[in-house]
DNA sequence: TAATCATATTCACTTCTTTGAATATATCGT
DNA sequence: ACGATATATTCAAAGAAGTGAATATGATTA
């Protein structure tokens, strides 16, 4: 590869810290973690607004950090590498933090079938229970 | 470490991609290096106005990221962590440059006594020869 | 102590980013 | 085809960060 002049370079590697340098892109990266997440699942785990959560999920596609399968009408995320998770991990404990402190919080689960609204698993009431 | 909030969390990784996350700070970062560079040598590596880098050095001063050392009127800049250009070549890699292309521009000497300015070192012109 | 040189800080202005609200699209079940 | 649900997009307002110009500080030399 030619020789990029040292700006020209950091202009380019600024676009990736650009993107993750946001409290909320690192949360969303993180929730989905190793795993795969549809944006229902991220507005019960996060506890945002939907569009605000796409508004994210659309920047961390711009920036190729996110890749997008569609399943019915859910859509699910997943990190093109799960290097960008180290990143974040290195990042923290360069800052102070614990490797643990964020590893225990990286999901590491897929959902293949979310059931949406809550993202809740089938949980039979004692009220439906009584009436059965 | 007590389990903070994913949010809490994030937003405390956040402070260094954002701290990183500017092209005229990366490439600081890559003009110091391994090394260590005072103020002037970053004005004649970088060709930027003084007070211009003065100010990104006091982000990544605040940020915690470099640490100062005054010497007379002179005043050096070195990484406190060599990691933080693992992290910027971590980055590169994963935004498709290579690794080499980074690395090459990476400084690697310290300028111990830098001939401000213009960090020239002292060359005997032609013309003052002729006088001579 | 005055002049000079290296560096830091402040302020005002502009530009970029974030956010909320509203709305659009896409898919499914009926 | 219609209504409901999941997700995406757009737009405007608010806020944050980048920038240039001017100036302040701190150290050195004369």
């Amino acid at each position: 590869m030619k020789n990029l002049s040292i700006l020209k370079l950091s202009e380019k590697i600024s676009i990736l810290f650009a993107a993750i340098a946001s409290p909320q892109r690192i949360a969303i990266l993180l929730a989905i973690g190793k795993g795969e997440a549809c944006v229902c699942h991220l507005e019960t785990a996060l506890g945002w607004r939907q569009a605000y959560i796409s508004q994210h999920l659309m920047a961390l596609r711009k920036a190729d950090i996110l890749q997008d399968r569609r399943a019915g009408r859910y859509v699910y995320y997943r990190l093109k590498n799960a290097s960008y998770l180290d990143l974040i991990l290195d990042s923290a404990k360069l800052s102070g933090l614990s490797a643990e402190s964020v590893s225990s919080i990286i999901n590491t689960e897929i959902y293949p079938s979310c059931e949406c609204p809550q993202c809740t698993p089938a949980v039979i009431s004692v009220e439906s229970l009584k009436t059965a």
